[in-house]
DNA sequence: TAGTGGTCTAGACCACTCG
DNA sequence: GAGTGGTCTAGACCACTAT
């Protein structure tokens, strides 16, 4: 681990459990730089950190102040350390449970080839797969992969997670994901899978997620019962 | 401007005038470093800048590669730098007008005081705009926001934008933005003035945006016509 | 004016990738 | 082994705040 992330983790400790309270000030950077033995671009670089996830607030001539978050205790899981669904419900202590729905070999359409970087003649895997939380619907996941960087896949790693495949067995790093939310209209296989109603709205989600090399590995569209999901996110500038 | 958001800027233009084309590499921080007359660090701040806006992916013993980027042509703004919807259809060249359904004075519920850390004693407006894109309906706003923090609030200011006003004439500096994003069942104000059938969904916000002090100074709830609104987000670790 | 955070430097060491 | 990016240092200068 480095420096600034572990004095990061360390300052949001003492943030939640209040040795800096809420409203209070930061010691500042030179002083936390003695206390920590590092130099100051260390601290700066973990308060940085701190800021984007809006622990604290910095303002120059003034001093870093302890933020009040609100929003943050609700189960809303956060979105900017997407390891798929899998894992945020074992965070949360859920139960998830997977079902295959559709699962074979095809050619990429056009809009796929652009999505995924592929030639037309590069395999790709579609899956269709619903996945449960508390034993209820969840979510309708239509996925697209590589054949290529994810080999192998199996109906027993569709029941369990392909994130835990990809990053555990296969070695692969996930570097984040760009996503596109709107509502919809439930179609024909929401409202047998999702058992929404006629005029329950949809929240969906198209989603392109990054290897560390750069590489798209999955685009997907995930359709999710709109009383059970919601998503969360925080932008805040330096 | 600082030298390495001048960086930044000069080598994002690189990108897109193909300077530098989708799937090279970008010259090596060292290198850089000499050609910019910068020390390595300052190109490696760039570079992470790059890197979170997804234009590069760096990796340590190989390079830094110029990312295909399949999503950002679509003409949804994004969401990383919230000025309000009057600068973002200002961007897009799209007209934009606000009629006011409510505009009044109150003081702050139990959620609100927590929300905006105000006491029951310091009033607040309540604020209820439809908002028009291209003359029809797009979303309808339900602002809060502490009286102490924007005075003088007018009718003529809420028909334009609320936004610049608070920049230009109070110099407020906006630091970001908390978002819950959900979909919804339109209720009956959506259905009166976003013109929404009662089958239609509602893609519903829940916005706390951040001045730079750390003070919260806007609690909103936007309800936005499913068919004219989505939101994309892009999470990248470095 | 004193103290703060933001930036920048010129080095350094290390982990990593690739041929 | 050569080259890459990630991190870290010990200092420096500057812009800003006084909540």
């Amino acid at each position: 681990m480095n420096k600034y992330e572990s004095i990061a983790n360390l300052l949001k400790q003492h943030i939640r459990d209040n040795t800096y309270p809420i409203g209070s000030l930061l010691p500042s950077q030179t002083d936390l730089a003695d206390q920590f033995q590092v130099s100051r671009m260390t601290i700066n670089k973990a308060i940085n950190i701190l800021t984007m996830e809006g622990f604290v607030s910095a303002q120059r001539g003034f001093g870093t102040k302890i933020m009040n978050r609100p929003f943050w205790n609700k189960n809303v899981s956060p979105v900017d350390q997407y390891n798929g669904l899998s894992a945020e419900m074992r965070q949360l202590n859920r139960p998830i449970e997977s079902q295959i729905i559709d699962f074979n070999v095809d050619f990429p359409d056009a809009d796929e080839q652009e999505h995924l970087t592929l030639t037309a003649q590069q395999p790709i895997y579609r899956i269709i797969r619903l996945r449960l939380v508390d034993h209820e619907p969840y979510l309708l996941e239509h996925t697209i992969m590589p054949v290529e960087l994810v080999p192998n896949l199996t109906d027993e790693i569709l029941h369990h997670s392909i994130y835990d495949y990809l990053q555990n067995k296969l070695g692969l790093q996930i570097a984040g994901a760009y996503r596109n939310i709107q509502a919809a209209k439930p179609d024909e296989l929401d409202m047998k899978y999702l058992k929404c109603q006629p005029d329950d709205p949809v929240l969906e989600v198209a989603q392109m997620v990054y290897l560390k090399n750069g590489q798209p590995f999955e685009y997907s569209h995930s359709r999710n019962r709109y009383d059970k999901r919601s998503f969360t996110e925080l932008n805040l500038r330096k």
